[in-house]
DNA sequence: GTGCAGACTTGCACGCCGTCCAAGTTCCCA
DNA sequence: TGGGAACTTGGACGGCGTGCAAGTCTGCAC
């Protein structure tokens, strides 16, 4: 690993930690861009070298995780089931990522206090675009043929129901809690690929 | 209907047909919110005093059909599984908004072209904030008890299931696939509400 | 080492969005 | 007819995201 390489990785890691320890004291709205960059050292300019915007800082994953988690998705046998895989994933990434969650469900919880609209509007996911991104194309790689628009279905349920899952975890419930809606969710959101519309060709 | 409400719905009208207009002229992107104000003859003010942002500009939809929506949402019979009648909101929803759909489509068609981006950024839907909200509102209304996960799920489901039959509507195809597509989705993404969740407990 | 090409950083300026507020205007109603 | 509520307007402001030109640093080849 270059120096290069070094340098740009611990600029990554100045400007995410900076913001989300910003984010933590005074709310996500409360904190610019610029008042991240003067905190990790580095011009505004740079920041957004680094993030397309002040969301992604929330959302992005560490460089190296990310390419582990592309290594984990390619892993997936090739015959398996497109929505077991999803399942399987998702799961494992929020096992995983257990820190993160929390740390993004508090940043929700104090940020509608500072301004209702603008996080709320934005409707908080917990994935982000970036890892959609990297699951579309993996699934892409695999889908067969023409069906791509079964593939982004599943990938767009699987998505929902994660969502749902985060959306109403109350607040006084635990992470094993999220855990086991998140799994309730995702079974309950199984697509029913099989069965023929009935009847499909009334009104 | 006073005359203060008749302004009121004539400047909301003004507002909306102006943006449209310029939006399909030049792009959603390349009109900023001032010129729309000028175009409807109207304040930059006021312009936010009837929509939100410039987005919802697009997705909000006529007051009075707002009502008309409300009242059809009503109108469902309290028995009717959740999931049935949301297939048949939006259905019918689609159906009847047929040029509103295809004006959208041409937007989003022409937008990339200007900024990639910020649109695709938003990941336009169809429905837009407004439309779901109320949607919540009534299905919040019928919701027996403590069971908000299934509900919230099964919106967020039928959402997804609209997106994706929008996403993934090509060029080249009309508006009648369009809604087989849409039929399709909805038809996929039908919840499995029953079925226990078979052997949770191995990871 | 030296020097060069390309990558990365920086400051600066710009347009635009969305919010706030204070002053003015229009409508409803008693 | 008057007063109060609803609505409009202009102006100012902070902040986001983009573009660019100039400077600095790293990798590499000689």
């Amino acid at each position: 690993m270059s120096l290069r390489e070094r340098k740009k990785l611990a600029a990554w890691r100045a400007i995410q930690s900076a913001a989300l320890r910003l984010f933590e004291e005074r709310g996500f709205e409360a904190v610019s861009v610029e008042e991240i960059a003067a905190a990790a050292d580095v011009s505004r300019s740079t920041f957004f070298n680094y993030f397309a915007g002040k969301e992604a800082v929330v959302f992005d994953q560490d460089p190296e995780e990310r390419d582990q988690w592309r290594a984990i998705m390619a892993a997936r046998p090739a015959d398996e089931p497109l929505w077991d895989a999803l399942t399987a994933i998702l799961i494992g990434f929020n096992e995983r990522l257990r820190d993160r969650t929390l740390t993004q469900r508090r940043l929700r919880a104090r940020s509608p206090a500072l301004a209702q609209s603008s996080l709320n509007q934005s409707s908080w996911a917990l994935v982000g675009e970036q890892f959609l991104a990297d699951l579309r194309a993996w699934a892409a790689s695999r889908t067969p043929e023409g069906d791509a628009m079964a593939t982004a279905l599943q990938i767009n349920l699987a998505d929902t129901a994660q969502n749902t899952a985060y959306q109403t975890w109350p607040a006084d419930e635990s992470f094993d809690d999220y855990l086991q809606r998140l799994k309730t969710c995702l079974h309950q959101a199984r697509p029913d690929i099989a069965s023929p519309p009935t009847s499909a060709t009334d009104s």
